[in-house]
DNA sequence: GACAACTCTCGAACGCTGTGCGAGCGGGTT
DNA sequence: AACCCGCTCGCACAGCGTTCGAGAGTTGTC
């Protein structure tokens, strides 16, 4: 019946650790970490999250996997500062006269880039909550975008909550499905045609689906028809959004 | 240099073991396997997704952790067999003359409670693709839905996609941020409390953010005030299909 | 030049994980 | 009595995140 450890964030620990003058970390530290955050990253885009361990890392970085721990205290915080990492590239225009809806069309691709191009990020972001510094500036420039239309406070909390749930919820499901399909080691050919009995036999009784399915075929689900389904639905939520602008 | 064990799906794999007539699973497998998902699932929901292991699974259900593997081959397909029969807790409200809309809100309210009672499912769906008899069904209700609407294929696979994307994606967040606070052991006043420095160093020069928080500070993000969000943002969603349906 | 302090590395070890293997048990059929 | 079959499980292995403490290398101070 011990009491569990009370995991906190790495951000809202090292703001404690700030509030007492000495404990800054040392000068050389800052750049080391950045580069451990970096080799993290790039193991995690090429060899997917389960290929990142402490040990694999340290030889990544050719330097024993305890001697992260100098740099960062927990597995947990790396990963919450290679969350944050990739949030710094997404863009949000802001300013300039762009109208919002332009301006949030091109957040909204810029963050499924993003999640794309990272398969890891969509399922850590379902792990805790991200209040880091990049997550934290891309939300006040979307609640930029929306304060200069004129929205209220809550309905601009309503908006871009709304946008980002949209985008997350598709990208990350369609990262997925690629990421899948790309690390099986099977063309795309082979995968569908390893799933078509399992598919057919779950489908067997679902007449509607199974239309759909095969109608759909061909052009298989690549890149392009994934980015059309994906507009569509930002299409639907921006109009929704429009017949609620003052 | 040793080829990765290439992971197939419990559905795909064992529609192929039906092929062959012989490989049926014994008759008293059959409950005791859905016992097993109940006792994880119980776990599952009580106390996280890290907290399932298959030695404490088998605890629970009185026998060894290795027994399990009797019925079922991994813990992987463990979590595939989880992952459907919460999905089976999906009311999709289909026929008798429910118009679209309406039809289509109770799924999304029906969805975001399923995902709210089951914490752990929305870092899962970001795990592998979920083709299981109960989310077939559920995606074959919805299809029916919109082809009664007069939808054609390609439109209603773009509509379904998108009602999905954007209730996984807000619920899954909104589940998460209260399951961080539940299980961190703290009141939700403690838990501000303790992450105020952190968000307010965050958003020291963050003028737009840092207002919206204020002033939405009080009431707290209670239950109600994530409904309200969620309705907001469902509204937006059905707006824009309504935009498109002939 | 000597000694202390501080930054950083790392090998060993702990307790945990998922899982393969093979021995063994009880009941049913031949 | 012999045999198979459904099922259980102890043992073992490799790997994980993480702690600890010993030590190396650099820097600062007298």
């Amino acid at each position: 019946m011990t009491a569990k450890p009370q995991y906190i964030s790495v951000w809202v620990r090292e703001a404690a650790e700030r509030a007492r003058p000495a404990a800054e970390k040392p000068g050389r530290g800052q750049p080391s970490r950045a580069q451990i955050v970096r080799a993290a990253i790039e193991i995690l885009d090429t060899e997917g999250l389960d290929a990142l361990s402490m040990r694999r890392l340290g030889a990544k970085l050719g330097m024993g996997a305890t001697s992260i721990y100098w740099y960062v205290a927990n597995k947990t915080d790396l990963l919450d500062l290679a969350i944050d990492e990739a949030f710094g590239e997404i863009a949000v225009p802001v300013g300039g006269g762009i109208d919002w809806r332009e301006a949030t069309a091109v957040f909204a691709h810029s963050l499924r880039r993003a999640l794309m191009r990272h398969p890891w990020l969509a399922r850590l972001l379902g792990g805790r909550p991200n209040i880091g510094p990049n997550a934290l500036r891309m939300s006040d420039r979307m609640a930029t975008i929306f304060d200069d239309a004129g929205l209220d406070h809550e309905d601009i909390d309503f908006t871009v909550t709304t946008v980002i749930a949209y985008v997350i919820g598709i990208s990350g499901a369609d990262a997925t499905w690629r990421d899948t399909v790309n690390t099986s080691g099977l063309t795309y050919d082979e995968w569908t045609e390893q799933h078509e009995p399992a598919l057919r036999a779950g489908m067997a009784d679902l007449p509607r689906l199974r239309a759909i399915y095969e109608k759909r075929r061909l052009p298989p689900d690549t890149g392009s028809a994934l980015e059309a389904r994906f507009d569509f639905g930002l299409r639907c939520v921006l109009d929704g959004i429009a017949g609620r602008m003052p």
